[in-house]
DNA sequence: CGTAGTGTTGAAGTTGCTCAATCTTTGTGG
DNA sequence: CCACAAAGATTGAGCAACTTCAACACTACG
């Protein structure tokens, strides 16, 4: 059996996404194909309107995946974290920019090798349908967030998706500006950081910082999110 | 080569969906599975929280998707029109409800067999996937326009979307009731009727019954959704 | 230690929601 | 076929929530 190359064995993401359907004989096409990629906060991954040019698994950081108004107001509609699938196989030109929101390192498929790799290996594009479905599961939680709720249950909602990606005992260091979430959110920054000012007065969380978020009363977030 | 069972060649659907992917010779095996159902306006097909037991092509008729509040409130996450895929392969339970909104026809497959079918024809995995992301790209264009449009907006928006599903002339039979559309708007009965009477005092729609509309300007319909 | 970028707070203005009454449409039974 | 009932839709008035605009405070980084 062929070797598993070092960098894919040492890789934190190795048995997260799309690397986990390929055996560690199997992983050396993929690794083939890929690329290393390193980008800093801010950087435009992928430009809406441009052809989509490659797919990529994100190995560390958090991006987010942005559509423009007419306007050019911006709506995030999805955030990207460690293990996630970046990028469209099979698609025209990208809908949506990705941009990294902090420094990231990303695993790069450009898109043509990618398909034929996927052709020849139906577990990849199986688990890739399940995390569209996911993904698209995710999406209609944010549907049902943005129709639904008020601006408290909005702001409690997201802390807990948040927390569910990341924390460390109660601490949370938040991926977003305010600004970014109320992009997300369909909220002005200054009802934001209102919200998050409640949330403190009623001790359900404390503030560290701008992106530190300490979760002091998790149930009490929690209804707060839905009631 | 076997021949197309005649239910089959006679189906509006037949290119569209699953089937699509599936030749003249090969629809056997997915006609051996499926199962004919009408279902009536008002009928639930899949309960949230209940085992996904089926998928279905739809043949004739509208769906809608539905998710649940914690209060009960309803918000409508996607319609499914002929063609469109019903269900999830590989779920666990239903997240969402699927109920019909008007009289439909479906072609329905017992999960089980279903999955086995779908690992022995990789193109129709594919096609899966293709679909998967394409209905996350429109969830995430609702995403938009939740969360960054006024109800105006909303409203013009959600005319335009049905317009591209169907319409003969100018002539435009909405599937939903006022109330359906609030519930996919995220907006009251009241706010969806006063943005359609300012829409028609605008001369840019005529109202025909409670479902039937007449687009009298597109291009001004258009521009009212994003501007 | 200073400055630029972020975040917070306040006051006023708009938008969409709630509650309540009235009007249309649609479907059913006489 | 018409009358009537029930469901759905429209309209109005008052109110609460979110946004806008503007000033000020924090924090993080050079």
């Amino acid at each position: 059996m062929p070797c598993e190359p070092p960098r894919c064995a040492a890789c934190s993401a190795r048995s997260e996404g799309l690397c986990g359907t390929f055996s560690g004989g199997e992983i050396t096409a993929l690794f083939a194909i890929a690329r290393q990629r390193r980008a800093p906060a801010g950087q435009v991954l992928l430009w809406a309107g441009e052809p989509a040019s490659f797919c990529a698994t994100l190995v560390t950081g958090v991006l987010k995946i942005a559509r423009q108004d007419a306007e050019g107001r911006e709506q995030i509609v999805g955030l990207l974290f460690p293990g996630d699938f970046v990028g469209e196989p099979f698609a025209g030109a990208c809908v949506d920019s990705v941009v990294a929101l902090s420094d990231a390192d990303l695993c790069v498929y450009p898109r043509a090798p990618l398909e034929h790799l996927l052709e020849a290996h139906p577990p990849a594009t199986r688990l890739l349908l399940r995390r569209a479905l996911s993904t698209l599961t995710a999406a209609r939680r944010w549907i049902l967030t943005l129709g639904r709720r008020n601006a408290r249950q909005k702001v409690a909602s997201f802390l807990l998706e948040m927390a569910t990606r990341s924390t460390q005992g109660d601490r949370l260091e938040l991926p977003l500006s305010r600004g970014a979430m109320g992009e997300a959110l369909g909220l002005t920054i200054e009802t934001v950081s209102r919200q998050m000012t409640a949330l403190v007065r009623a001790q359900v969380i404390e503030l560290a910082g701008h992106r530190g978020v300490r979760l002091l009363n998790r149930a009490q977030l929690a209804t707060l999110a839905t009631l």
